[in-house]
DNA sequence: AAATTCTGTTTCCAATAGTGAATTCATCGA
DNA sequence: TCGATGAATTCACTATTGGAAACAGAATTT
């Protein structure tokens, strides 16, 4: 056995990749899908720019699509390739997981600028972390220095106003049923600027393996 | 067209795609892989069973292959779609992008039973997709089926008072400040149940390359 | 029931992907 | 400078894909 034979075999285990080409299951999926959505083949054709006959022959595996076909699948399907390789079914990721807070009824973590708190604290292994946070602070130089951690973040204000201070850009204000999306390793601070403190809702990514 | 097209449309939408098939850079993708690990065509043509010929066109895109060509190009790799989809490592980190969205200037996407409202839509790389939505539905019958996507999602009752019907539990009300976090492809819907349109805030984790 | 419409399949042909051989390109070494 | 040698590209040809139109079957309408 020539030697780049194993090395073939060595990366296939390790990528655990099944050791031959699979019968190209796509069409069945495609046809799936397409059912799902009550979709005629005229329909995905609309979406997709590819010919119904096309499409046919896709779904019955008469033929093999080129590679601009696929990208015109899933353009005009929305859907994601690695959903359109997905073995019809039966992947049962759903595990419907669900975690309700009440008002007010969050894990509170308060500080002397801040007062966070945790929201859908119960579920644990979960890629977004939300928290609503009451913003005590009334000036910039209350922090001794830039709030500041991997991933992105999302904010709105659900009361008040604030002042948003970020690293790389001049001080922002924002009013009640504003938003911002930044990198959150980017420095930033939050300040209230209205009458009572401001309460905003931040979602975070979790700093997992990207 | 059934109401989760329409989330899906806006889901399509707010993941920042391309409405137009990408001009491929399959090609570059591939060379840099073959080049990494010090691969000749000859190498990979014996790898993957493809004829050097038409690799120098795969690479240079001369052609887009076929689909079971991409497959043989995988197996024959060791390397995962996704891999060989990832534009060639261009994301450097801290970039310190953000996004701002004004109260109402999202982009707005009318359904029947939904009113999304996407923000944070200028930024196209992002892991979480964030949008109000006005609970236009009234009864659970007004859906044609489960809203259903891949991921993770959270989701706070700003105004109004709703009620959500998840695929794998009761009925839950939720009041203004209620939150849940949930898996998002176990079936889901909502529906107002006070006078006015409940409004809410949707954050979903983005459905990439699992 | 006949006609019409809608959906999926099949047929045929033009366009294009895949292949082996020939050609060009690049790097050595004498 | 001039072959060698190995690698990538191009060429000529075959096989396959993709699209328009014809076809067949089912569902609706008249």
């Amino acid at each position: 056995m020539p030697a780049n034979t194993d090395q073939q075999a060595a990366l296939r285990i390790a990528s655990g990749r099944k050791p031959f080409v699979e019968p190209l299951r796509l069409g069945e999926r495609l046809k799936e899908i397409r059912l799902a959505n009550h979709w005629t083949l005229e329909d995905v054709s609309q979406r997709t720019g590819l010919a119904r006959s096309t499409l046919s022959k896709i779904e019955n595996n008469q033929i093999s699509p080129t590679f601009t076909a696929v990208q015109k699948l899933i353009n005009g399907l929305g859907i994601d390739l690695p959903q359109l390789l997905t073995p019809p079914r039966v992947q049962a990721r759903t595990m419907g997981r669900r975690d309700l807070t009440r008002q007010g009824e969050g894990q509170h973590h308060p500080t002397p600028t801040y007062e966070h708190e945790l929201l859908s604290c119960e579920l644990a292994q979960k890629r977004m972390i939300p928290f609503k946070t009451i913003v005590r602070a009334r000036s910039f130089d209350e922090f001794s220095e830039w709030v500041r951690h991997d991933g992105e973040e999302f904010l709105m204000v659900l009361t008040g106003e604030i002042q948003l201070y970020t690293e790389f850009y001049e001080p922002l204000q924002l009013a009640q049923g504003d938003s911002i999306y930044f990198d959150s390793d980017m420095g930033h601070a939050l300040v209230s600027v209205s009458e009572e403190d401001a309460v905003v809702l931040s979602v975070c990514t979790r700093g997992d393996a990207a």
